[in-house]
DNA sequence: CTGAAAGCGCTAACAG
DNA sequence: CTGTTAGCGCTTTCAG
């Protein structure tokens, strides 16, 4: 393999030469730039990237941090879309994504920060946002460039990326009061998520703008969202009170598993009860009866923070700033109006 | 940031003598060791990555190759599933993952090369495998490390990890036949891919061996397998053959849209048509009938490729091999016998 | 426009 | 067990 030496002197140029020729340096002779291009490729050469990124101390990766790689979470199309958005977004602007994961919050933190320090990515893109984040905290103090797919705590410290998951949540159970229903369950995850908190805010909002009692016991959280402890809650909470007229899942996956439950104990949606979820996966068109959910724009919501991120990584931005991506309900069959 | 110099000046020692405490060397006491480790944490030091890459000539991170990030490619629960695997392995051996993105044949072996040549990674993770695969030749004759998942035209040249999906479809088909369809459609993708060869070779071994006729016109091939190209497949070849009793989706995400152009047509799933899958989704178990499939176990087919481009890289495999995955036939109620 | 030379931060002989 | 030293392959002043 050979190295820009080895090319300046089959060049006979100086290996700064090369190196001008290489980074596209306009104070160079068009006539030595063809010459020593011509070589280059005589003899296959490329730039080793670690001595490069050993000088000039970037790296041109990206950190990605996912959730903990819990089954759960991660077979959720939410990641796939988003990685897909980020990928394309990073792979034109001479990026690489470099996928960080780990199994826990404590492992977690020390891989990312093994990354940052050992100069492996130039910023990090974290696809969540908790309460009492150690990770954005530490990030932040060490100035490191980092851009969140969610709402942060301190709205104005940092950059981010986000739905106003507060009034869409507040919407969708505007459109289910619109129907006639007054009891909304709703089943959601671990509310040290941002996301959960915002969501569930907006549906406790749309019940007292609309002068509906707030009934506690139709709030559902579960740290665990996986397929089993949903089926279970929702048989479960159905059968206390059988008054519930619509299940509210705070994402489709959810949502599917309430309806798969709810069909075992022979409820038919949306005859006998309503669904409705949030996310808008590509499955929820397909599955049966097609489900009214919440679009989010995943693919914007990565893109959006890709740019952003690049943006504080090449000093083009430098005060904290966040973009909020739209949101769509989508109505499709899984709701009724109630008589 | 401090450096390795650092490190050695305020502790008394040679910049040598920290590299071996860094690197866990054996030729050196207790008591340096101890000593140099306290003002590492004291300075809160971190090894340079790409210094270290640059001499070593080792990166340390897998690049990943997964098919052009069209939508539907990517939404395949398969990859979230698969990466998870590779991650925690990879992760656990202290490897990166570089995700090598791009959006077509020739950006995506420009891309991997470049990595390759850069130094960038030590080995290629191939999520596919496609006939007269010009990444895998090219791969191959530069020998640099790489595993396809999949099986390669060239089955004994090679590192790959699979499934025996010839068998495994086989036996799908004779479960069709045992419950007493003739008329089984099967829907599939590009068959430029080996994956889609052998599902079909499996079905067409099933109807030979039961002695029935392969009928091609209820072999439906598409390149394209997206929500919409499905569904108008399915609904077509029902109504020009209405003969059809069940139909066999090359993957489960093509089972669901054929579930749902069916009930679209209101032709009920068992009762009516009988429907298999491929691959057993998370979601398979969820969906409105719980769909029959078959069970890959692709976190084993992630690990045992990473595993085994692990050893190669390092050298502890060196004579091309391969790892069949056993598959299993998961029974739900999207079949029913006929009468 | 081009060359010489220093150095990014680390490792690996080789000596001792 | 530890120190000295010569690079790994590239970029970047500083001269010219």
């Amino acid at each position: 393999m050979p190295t820009l030496k080895d090319i300046a002197k089959k060049a006979g140029v100086a290996p700064s030469t090369v190196s001008r020729v290489i980074n596209n340096s306009p104070r160079i002779s068009e006539q030595t730039k063809v010459k020593v291009k011509k070589i280059m490729d005589e003899l296959g050469y490329h730039p080793n990237i670690n001595a490069r990124n050993l000088v000039k101390q970037r790296s041109h990766n990206l950190g990605l941090v996912i959730p903990y790689s819990t089954e759960e979470a991660f077979a959720d199309p939410f990641y796939s879309e988003i990685l897909r958005a980020i990928g394309v977004l990073a792979h034109s602007k001479g990026f690489n994504l470099l996928l960080l994961t780990s199994n826990g919050e404590v492992e977690e933190k020390k891989t990312v920060l093994k990354a940052v320090r050992s100069k492996q990515i130039d910023g990090v893109l974290l696809l969540r946002a908790k309460k009492d984040d150690q990770l954005i905290k530490e990030l932040n103090t060490i100035n490191f460039p980092f851009v969140i797919v969610g709402r942060p705590e301190a709205k104005d410290k940092y950059y981010w990326v986000n739905n106003d998951n507060i009034t869409a949540s507040e919407k969708v159970v505007d459109y289910l009061i619109k129907k006639g229903h007054h009891k909304i369950a709703i089943i959601l995850g671990d509310t040290n998520y941002t996301v959960n908190q915002d969501r569930l805010s907006g549906y406790k909002k749309s019940f007292i703008k609309n002068n509906l009692r707030v009934k506690e016991e139709l709030i559902i959280q579960s740290a665990k969202i996986d397929h089993q402890s949903i089926y279970r809650l929702t048989q479960n909470i159905i059968k206390t009170q059988p008054e519930i007229t619509a299940f509210y899942g705070m994402s489709d996956i959810i949502a599917y598993t309430i309806i798969q439950a709810l069909n075992d104990l022979n409820l038919k949606i949306p005859q006998d009860i309503s669904i409705i979820g949030f996310n808008n996966n590509p499955m929820s068109k397909i599955i049966s009866p097609p489900l009214t959910t919440v679009d989010i724009n995943t693919y914007l919501l990565g893109n959006k923070a890709t740019e952003l991120l690049i943006g504080v990584i090449n000093k083009k931005i430098k005060t904290p700033q966040n973009t909020i991506v739209p949101t769509k309900l989508v109505k499709r069959s899984s709701c009724q109006k109630i008589k």
